[in-house]
DNA sequence: TCCGGCAAAAGTGTATACGAAGAACAATTT
DNA sequence: AAATTGTTCTTCGTATACACTTTTGCCGGA
């Protein structure tokens, strides 16, 4: 029996309430919901067109990522991303993606560094057509690419919400980073290659320090805190 | 993270949600509810009685925090902690906890040292009294307390949810060592009040690698992957 | 005008009920 | 024995109700 187990389960039904997770993170990310601004449970229903239990279940979860805060009977707000915390999530992202990298280099298999490769062809594509979002979201794909190549289900995981919330808090000026940092991924692609640990954490510090450096530099212009 | 608005005013209701979380939680991690077991709605609602509502908002934050798996339409299974994550945890808990001591030491206040120099007594006292359970609890409350001395909210929270998972997967076998590695703890907090960075990351580390050879040794008798 | 208090409004927290649809299991038929 | 059908269990989404709390806005009085 060629059957499998993929679509025996109901697989692509996906609840409402995920749909409405993600189209509230994807708001917050994108400043559609502003840091601080209240967000009521019927309001929230109503943009998205559902019903009140949906929007909940989706807050509490959005709570645990972080994007909310939700005051015991007083509802949630968006929450405030303040700049000094920019220096915090680098600090965590320095020690995952490092070891990640390290992982990746000593665990990858030979499909594995041709599909990087391949992100990397097509985000050098898309850097000379000046395709800034494409170019992020490229530069989005590959790090999730090497975590989850990494083989740990807590890294990945940890490191990919991690992720949004480094997107949320600059998330234009990080676009124009992007092209010019491009250069640092070939670096890190080469050394998981090699399959030569140390030179890959190596990699991924130098282009997370870089990363750091400009985020700073953006930062200035971002939301001021609450 | 941390808004002061939360126990600004009228905060201590405590929602029925949180209740079935942090006892839905408890119950997983001391085995209450076996991995692979089936958590209906109803049931739950019936065992921790309440109605199904905050039941279900506390189930999608538990699969948030990986306690349990919701397949959709048939409801939500314990999760299986299988063993073979205990190397991936540690991997983790490596590069968080060490630069948690790390940034403990670098901002730790009198005061804090106080508070952690007493956990370390009453430790103390609780060992000599083989009051295990006892023993066990100060050992996360001097790991917690190290990590919101580091400043760091991401660690913090991040390392929590961690610390749960790794109660969870050996339960027991872990109180056993902790009289053990008692004096390690001392070590680490006389590190962190030199406010040597780098030793204290050591101390965190040495410690780590003695808790993880002792994780792997116990975890013979635990679950079996499913 | 400004202040204090009081009452209405808004919104969350919780419970309950109901219909629809998927999934699993049992029974029946071929 | 295999396939089909039917039943049952459970989740999923919706709707409604109500208690309780916080907020707001109004009103009268100084």
């Amino acid at each position: 029996m060629a059957e499998d187990l993929r679509d025996k389960l109901g697989a692509q039904h996906l609840p409402l309430r995920d749909q409405v997770l993600a189209a509230l993170r994807t708001a917050i990310i994108d400043g559609d919901y502003l840091p601080g601004e209240r967000l009521t449970e019927d309001r929230l229903a109503e943009d998205f067109g559902v019903s009140r239990n949906p929007v909940r279940e989706a807050l509490r979860v959005a709570e645990a990522e972080g994007f909310v805060v939700i005051l015991p009977r007083r509802g949630a707000v968006v929450a405030s991303p303040s700049s000094g915390t920019i220096g915090d999530m680098f600090a965590v992202r320095e020690r995952l993606e490092t070891l990640a990298a390290r992982l990746a280099a000593e665990r990858a298999s030979p499909a594995d560094v041709a599909a990087l490769r391949a992100l990397l062809d097509q985000g050098r594509e898309a850097t000379q057509r000046q395709d800034l979002p494409r170019v992020a979201e490229l530069n989005s794909a590959l790090h999730l690419r090497i975590l989850q190549i990494s083989g740990n289900p807590w890294l990945s995981s940890i490191a990919k919400s991690l992720y949004l919330h480094v997107q949320w808090v600059f998330r234009l000026g990080a676009e124009q980073r992007a092209p010019h940092s491009w250069a640092e991924h070939i670096q890190l692609v080469d050394a998981i290659e090699s399959g030569d640990g140390d030179r890959a954490e190596q990699a991924a510090l130098a282009h997370l320090d870089a990363a750091s450096a400009a985020a700073y530099e953006n930062a200035e212009g971002g939301y001021g805190a609450r």
